[in-house]
DNA sequence: AAAGAAAGCAACCGCGTCGGC
DNA sequence: GGCCGACGCGGTTGCTTTCTT
């Protein structure tokens, strides 16, 4: 069975939204918030699909949006996101507030890509074009590729972290809670590559290092952070970012939050 | 000034995910 | 557990504007 349409489009209005049609949606939200974008529409008095007034609203009209040209910190925020998260616009976009995903995209697609191929770097990769693996940057990591070992190499200053964030709550796959606190310390390394070396022991450094444990079954591998010589373990959801509301862990915000307070 | 090319961006489309039943 | 509707996301399209010749 087909899926039904998300409307009924025979009557709908497509294209551009005229002036009319952007106070209808405005007037109606600001009366009766954002609500069931289905029933929307008819609600507000729009010839529109509940999915072209979501974006509308989402994209244009939402008053919290900033219009205007990206700064420059905003270039190298995104550039530096999108070496963590790829092509998650959404993800970029919640941390630059007053952009949207689509508007992320374009500037992506229309400006950032072509900055970084002028700077040598491959836009896809965050490597250099010429085949050789750019140089050790303090802020910048390569995209997950496939069957890539995944190395996140991050230092910078850590002086923020007091808050309960700075706790990272791990879990096991099979659902048993340890909560150990991360030491905060000013420069540290996230190292999520397979097989890597001994995570150094300089002090004022964080280490934090994945291996696989080849006496269990792939569904229960488990991760080791090693923390300052001391480890707290982290399940293959998280690992493999598959979000598993049971899993403290993947409550993704707080990892997230945590790590990216470090990384960016 | 006109025409074609390139760039920019709003909007659409299809699919995946989630939650309710 | 399976089905279905609604939502959200990412890729793509196509219209408009700007640039180049």
């Amino acid at each position: 069975m087909g899926r039904s349409p998300c409307c009924e489009k025979a009557h709908m209005n497509k294209g551009a939204w005229t002036k009319e049609e952007d106070q209808l949606l405005v007037d109606y939200i600001r009366k009766h918030g954002e609500g069931c974008w289905r029933s929307l529409p008819r609600a507000a008095g729009l010839q529109r699909c509940g999915k072209s007034c979501r974006l509308r609203w989402m994209n244009y009209l939402r008053p919290d949006l900033k219009r205007g040209n990206f700064t420059e910190e905003e270039d190298e925020l995104i550039i530096k996101l999108h070496s963590l998260f790829g092509n998650k616009w959404s993800l970029i976009a919640g941390r630059l507030p007053g952009r949207t995903d689509n508007e992320i995209k374009n500037y992506w697609n229309t400006h950032i890509k072509r900055k970084l191929l002028s700077r040598g770097i491959d836009p896809n990769t965050h490597r250099s074009i010429n085949g050789s693996a750019t140089p050790p940057s303090k802020t910048t990591t390569p995209s997950l590729q496939n069957d890539e070992p995944v190395r996140f190499d991050f230092s910078g200053p850590d002086q923020q972290r007091t808050t309960n964030n700075n706790n990272i709550n791990n879990c096991t796959s099979s659902g048993t809670t340890s909560e150990k606190d991360i030491q905060t310390d000013d420069d540290w390394v996230l190292n999520l590559e397979l097989s890597v070396g001994p995570a150094t022991t300089k002090s004022y450094r964080y280490e934090l290092t994945r291996k696989a444990n080849p006496d269990l079954a792939e569904s229960t591998r488990r991760w080791s952070f090693e923390l300052l010589g001391a480890q707290a373990e982290v399940c293959l959801c998280c690992r493999i970012g598959s979000h598993n509301e049971s899993c403290r862990n993947c409550r993704t915000s707080d990892v997230l939050t945590t790590w990216e307070s470090k990384i960016l």
